[in-house]
RNA sequence: GGCCCCGUGGUGUAGCGGCCUAACACACCGCCCUGUCACGGCGGAGACCGUGGGUUCGAAUCCCAUCGGGGUCGCCA
């Protein structure tokens, strides 16, 4: 070994301890006599003195050191002199005296600071990927995601999960996201598919027999990016046989509980997690998604305004649909700009409008209240009592501004919870240690797809239907409830899963509502129908994103800080360069002829400086 | 595919029609400095303002296009 000791670790019980270390220059400070250098490596760093008159060939090398330049440091550990500890050092107590100095590699100046924490923008940080990786929030971030994905291994170990792995070169699926496809060389004009995740494997799986299967499995989608969204992502894939919903939910909740205790003991997590339905969801959040770190429930107050003179509203629930409202604490005094801004986030969603109620003026309580202290474009549609019945719903007190949307249920629920998601935003309501995990249960079991007029699975094709709703599955698709559910993180989707069909004969129900043939459905699944045929287990299972995961926990806001090397929004590698353009012979040999190129895939691919 | 934001020395920013012969901080180079830790002091080099076109007497500043990065809607069963 080029050392023996890691600079973090060393503390005051290492004095008097000779040592050698290696490690990068992370600053280093001439005092024209002595050297100060803080050496860098995985474990953190340490304070080395170079002192001219005890160790005059040290001192020597150390005056041509750079910044990131790799060092090997002899020296002896010593406790710092009185008054010159660095109390916000791990290793501040001691400093390391070095009596040789060994230059292992100069470095280029780096393209920006990796001591300084300062922002850089995102593509030099992934054009120079592995210099961006070296400061230590992002070794934090990688080693939280070992110690996660370590976690969840032992976990499932300890349970009896086996670890199977699946191909990478699969089959094309008709449903769901785009594929990424792969040409065959040996067999012209066809294509393997990436997966996009695991799914029909892991129920072969347990057609198989396996009965408790997990694997940290890549997938791909070739779908628009997002913060929260890169075309290559890890779920660690599980499925369970002979189980029901509440099996696999008890087991998640125990895993990310004790995570977190171990992990991030710092968060704070509210045990049991709440577990709502779907409708329950929408209705009182907006969301399928619902950040619950915070409260400001979506009121339906239809019942107030049933009298109201206000057209608008008079109309929207004429026709079926609903006022709803929420509530924006301390708000009253919103500029017109700042409304005006909430009502097009409203209008963004599909509102017709947004009307805002200002509760301002000096009255102590509701009760004081006057329509002196209503401000609203529609206050003269108001009377003071129905303000006051909306606003005790809405337990809103003078000072507080109250949102309304009015509309069909789904398009004030969605415009409502972006505007509770804004409001929430501003007023920092959030608590930033917290973590307000929670599932959510019942999903719809179809939707509608309003341009091929048609149902579409809005989970997968074999999620078994709620138990409850199953005679209406025919009559009322809409109405059908399925088993499956999402694990949800402070307004993130972290997981998700569902009960399988087991059953060919249901199965074959479920398909007739999509609108499979027989043929479509053999065509399609054929493979899984067949296996089916064979004795299926009752089985169901759950997806969670890893990335998403230590995102959380990392207290980051984009993927690309919890990923090695990630991608840019236009899913480009900007160190590798790729995609690329290929040689023609490549090809040839995957008989493939590029037809229509932009301009922008015509280029030669860039060379990399 | 739509909408929005950003693009100025190596990095991060300021400048937003003539005061810009482009400013500041950090980094870089040189000299000085034996207790600093975002060390300090003095001096120096370094950008024609992503690219192309246009408007204007005059453009880093306005307009259009384009490229790159980001956010978001659609999309992601």
């Amino acid at each position: 070994m080029l050392r023996d000791t890691n600079c973090g670790e060393l503390r005051k019980e290492h004095a008097a301890r000779t040592v050698r270390l290696a490690g990068w220059v992370n600053r280093r400070r001439d005092h024209g006599g002595l050297i100060f250098v803080d050496l860098r490596d995985r474990s953190g760093l340490v304070q080395v003195v170079i002192n001219p008159q005890t160790a005059p060939d040290a001192y020597r090398v150390a005056d041509q050191l750079r910044n990131e330049w790799v060092v090997a440091i002899n020296g002896t550990v010593g406790v710092r002199p009185a008054g010159t500890e660095n109390p916000r050092l791990p290793t501040g107590g001691v400093e390391v005296y070095a009596q040789q100095v060994e230059v292992l590699n100069a470095s280029k100046t780096p393209p920006f600071a990796i001591a300084d924490e300062a922002e850089v923008e995102e593509s030099l940080r992934l054009r120079y990927r592995y210099l961006y990786l070296r400061r230590s929030r992002m070794l934090r971030n990688l080693t939280l995601r070992h110690e996660v994905v370590q976690y969840i291994r032992r976990f499932l170990d300890a349970r009896g999960f086996l670890d199977v792995e699946t191909p990478i070169l699969t089959r094309s699926t008709p449903e769901g996201a785009r594929d990424y496809l792969v040409p065959s060389r040996v067999n012209p004009g066809q294509f393997y598919a990436l997966p996009q995740s695991p799914q029909q494997l892991k129920q072969l799986l347990m057609v198989a027999g396996v009965e408790r299967y997990y694997q940290i499995a890549r997938c791909f989608r070739d779908e628009d990016l997002r913060a929260d969204r890169q075309p290559e992502f890890t779920q660690l894939d599980l499925e369970m046989s002979f189980v029901e919903q509440k099996d696999i939910l008890d087991l998640i909740e125990a895993m990310y509980t004790g995570m977190i205790e171990e992990l991030c003991p710092a968060k704070r997590v509210v045990k049991p997690f709440p577990r709502i339905t779907y409708r329950e969801a929408m209705d009182r959040y907006g969301s399928d998604k619902p950040d619950m770190r915070f409260g400001l429930p979506l009121t339906d107050l239809s019942a107030e305004m049933a009298e109201t003179q206000f057209q608008v509203l008079r109309q929207a629930l004429a026709q079926g649909g609903v006022v709803k409202g929420v509530l924006a604490p301390g708000s009253a005094d919103y500029s017109r700009k700042q409304l005006d801004d909430l009502a097009q986030l409203a209008r963004d969603r599909g509102a017709r409008g947004l009307v805002t109620i200002a509760l301002r003026g000096g009255a102590q309580s509701l009760d004081a209240l006057t329509m002196e202290d209503v401000h609203s474009v529609a206050a003269r549609f108001f009377a003071l009592p129905q303000v006051k019945a909306m606003a005790r719903r809405l337990e809103a007190k003078p000072g507080d501004l109250l949102l309304l949307v009015a509309g069909p249920r789904e398009v004030v629920n969605a415009s409502l919870g972006a505007l509770r998601l804004e409001v929430g935003h501003r007023m920092g309501l959030a608590d930033p240690s917290m973590m307000a995990w929670g599932f959510v249960t019942d999903f719809p079991l179809f939707e509608w797809n309003a341009q091929e007029k048609r149902w579409n699975a809005a989970h997968h094709p074999f999620t078994a239907p709620h138990p409850e709703d199953m005679e209406r599955l025919e009559s009322d698709p809409a109405s059908m409830r399925s088993q499956a559910y999402d694990l949800v993180c402070n307004g993130n989707e972290i997981a998700s899963g569902s009960i399988r069909i087991h059953q060919p004969e249901l199965q074959e129900r479920v398909f007739r509502v999509l609108g499979y043939s027989r043929e479509d459905a053999q065509e399609r699944f054929g493979h899984l129908l067949e296996a089916f045929s064979y004795g299926a287990p009752p089985h169901g299972g759950i997806a969670p994103g890893i990335d998403r995961t230590v995102m959380l926990l990392a207290d980051e806001e984009s993927l690309r800080e919890v990923i090695a090397f990630p991608k840019t929004q236009n899913a480009t590698d900007l160190l590798f360069g790729a995609p690329s353009t290929v040689r023609p012979e490549q090809l040839r040999e995957v008989h493939l002829r590029v037809v229509e190129a932009t301009p922008q895939s015509a280029k030669e691919p860039q060379s990399s400086a």
